[in-house]
DNA sequence: CAAGATTGAACTGTCAATCTTT
DNA sequence: AAAGATTGACAGTTCAATCTTG
């Protein structure tokens, strides 16, 4: 901890840099160019869906869930909601708030993907790395935004 | 190096995903915002150009090393030297090809940009390792993408 | 025809402004 | 006035088509 950028944090860095944007086009492109498979995008979010209770969450939960902003949100899931994968549910008690929701669709979309994400997934990051690499990495880059997530954290038992 | 998504793996490919997203966020943001600095983008081909050899290079080694597309490039490229920080100079024995080359007031930013840049880095990134962390990330990282950089390497030294 | 680079059209994400509800 | 969500204007990216040179 120290106040001033040390070397061997520069060159992590770089290399963070640079394997995320190889890696993560390789796996954004393999589930855009396969049949019957969902944009990266849109697997994020389906996924989220998925797992939370009642297959919906509210927008802005969804929003700090993955990664985007409210109004890009509500454009993928305006686009997610007419090919049918999602749908929009409005709150009684707070009309203000919005549910997405995952439809019998969506859910069929997710597990189409699901194989073609992993094999993806395994074929550009997880091959290259041993169980005991993999354990360390998760753990070291677990600190990088461990101090965010105890701000932001509302996620009570959701997994 | 099995053939099947182990879930160490996954693990590690979530949090590689969402530190990534939330750490080059912020970097770039403080990037943005600082006054008398350039984009992360911008810095990144000033950086990568102050390095070359004469302070120059072809833009399609450029679009290699930094990540983007051609046609990407060529705007940026543009805009760049709209704002003087870059030339463009013409190749005489190939006329086909563009060097993107850095001016005085280019390396200027570069310079200028540099503490805040590093300042970022550090804020959100560097911080929260240990050398040892930092090396070890490093390291496994690199074996990401070593099997893509064999394969594309025309880089004789240049560093 | 291939390679380097550029351009046009379409798309996506972002910021600020806006609307509705609390 | 603040929170949740949406919209319009705009900037950046990408794909395919094009242009020029080899």
């Amino acid at each position: 901890m120290r106040s001033k950028l040390g070397l061997s944090q520069f060159k992590a860095w770089g290399s963070f840099i640079v394997s995320h944007s190889r890696v993560y086009r390789q796996v954004e492109r393999a589930l855009e160019t396969a049949s019957g498979s969902v944009p990266y995008h849109w697997y994020d979010v389906l996924f989220v869906l998925h797992r939370a209770k009642d297959r919906r969450m509210r927008l802005s939960d969804l929003a700090e869930k993955i990664v985007t902003s409210k109004s890009a949100l509500t454009r993928s899931i305006d686009k997610m909601a007419d090919a049918g994968l999602i749908k929009r549910v409005q709150c009684n008690e707070d009309k203000r708030v919005q549910y997405a929701m995952v439809t019998a669709k969506g859910h069929q979309a997710l597990k189409r993907s699901w194989p073609i994400y992993r094999a993806a997934v395994q074929e550009y990051f997880g091959k290259h790395l041993s169980n005991q690499e993999a354990k360390q990495l998760e753990k070291i880059l677990g600190k990088l935004f461990i101090c965010d997530d105890e701000k932001r954290q509302k996620d009570r038992g959701g997994a």
